[in-house]
DNA sequence: TTTTGAATACGAATTTAATCGTATTGATAT
DNA sequence: ATATCAATACGATTAAATTCGTATTCAAAA
C-alpha cells in the first residue's frame, strides 16, 4: 500500500494556499493563514517542516527563503476526501451524495446545464 | 451560536452504526466497531459515554444495559461534512464537487437517470 | 441471601496534533 | 570583516483524541 498521507486540518489549510499560489515561502503562507487564525509564525513554519517530512510538500532550499510546493495534488486530496465522506455518511453511494448536494445547494441555471451535460456525456458511453 | 458538535473520526464511526440500527447497546456497537478496528470494549464504552456528555447521543439508562441513540442526525452530519469539503477543497463550488464526483465514480444507468431528473426538477423552478 | 459475571464508571496513560519560545544560521548593508 | 535581522531549526509544552486497566454496580442464578 503506497500510504495515504491524509493531511490534518491545519495541513489542509496550508495545502490550499500552496495549490492556489503554485508555490510559496513560509512567510507568504503564514500571512494568509494569519488572516484567518491567530497563530504565531513559527507554528506555521513548524507545520510546513513537518509536512515536508511527511512528504506532503517539497521545498527548494537553495536560497535562504525556502520555497515550498505541494506534493499531494489537489485532485488527489479532493478525491480522497470525497471518497471518505461517501463511505462514512452516504453508505457508499456517490449518487446519494450528488442528489443531496444538488438539493441543499441549488446551483445556478448555468451550473445545472453543465451538470446535465456531464450526465448525458456519461449516459452516452 | 448553537454550537456545531463536529464528531471526531471515531465518533463518526459509532454514529454510523447508530444511524443504521436506530439504537443500540454498547455491546452491539462494539461488536461492529471491532470488526474493523482492533480496539478494546472499554474504549468503545468510554467513547460513547463522552459522546453522551457532548450531546451527540442520548441513552436510556432505565435498564442495566444502556440503550444509545444518535442525537446528531445523519442528514445534519452529511450536510456539515459536505459543506466543509466544498469550502476547503472545492473553492466553495458545490458544482465542482458534483462534476468531479460524477467523473470519478460513474454511477449506474439508473442512477444517472435519477440525477438527471433531479437536475430537471431544479431547472423547472 | 450469596455468588457470579456482565455491564458501567472513571482515572490515567498514550498518542497525535498544534503551538510557541529560544537558538542558530546566513545574506547583506555598513 | 562585522553587525544586523530575517529566516530556519528544534526542543518542549499544551491540547485533543484515543485507549485501556481496574473498580464498582447490579441483576439473575444458585
Amino acid at each position: 500500500m503506497p500510504k495515504v498521507n491524509k493531511p490534518t486540518e491545519s495541513e489542509l489549510e496550508i495545502l490550499s494556499i500552496l495549490w492556489e499560489k503554485e508555490n510559496a515561502t513560509v512567510k507568504e503562507v503564514h500571512e494568509l493563514v494569519h488572516k484567518t487564525k491567530e497563530v504565531g509564525y513559527t507554528t506555521t513554519l513548524k507545520l510546513m517542516q513537518i509536512m515536508n517530512e511527511k512528504g506532503l510538500v517539497t521545498r527548494n532550499v537553495s536560497a535562504k527563503k525556502h520555497i515550498y510546493t505541494a506534493v499531494l495534488q489537489k485532485e488527489k486530496a479532493q478525491h480522497q476526501m470525497v471518497h471518505k465522506i461517501i463511505q462514512t455518511v452516504f453508505g457508499g453511494s456517490s449518487t446519494q451524495l450528488i442528489l443531496q448536494t444538488l438539493e441543499k445547494n441549488t446551483p445556478s441555471k448555468k451550473e445545472l446545464v453543465a451538470i446535465k451535460l456531464m450526465v448525458e456525456k456519461l449516459q452516452a458511453k
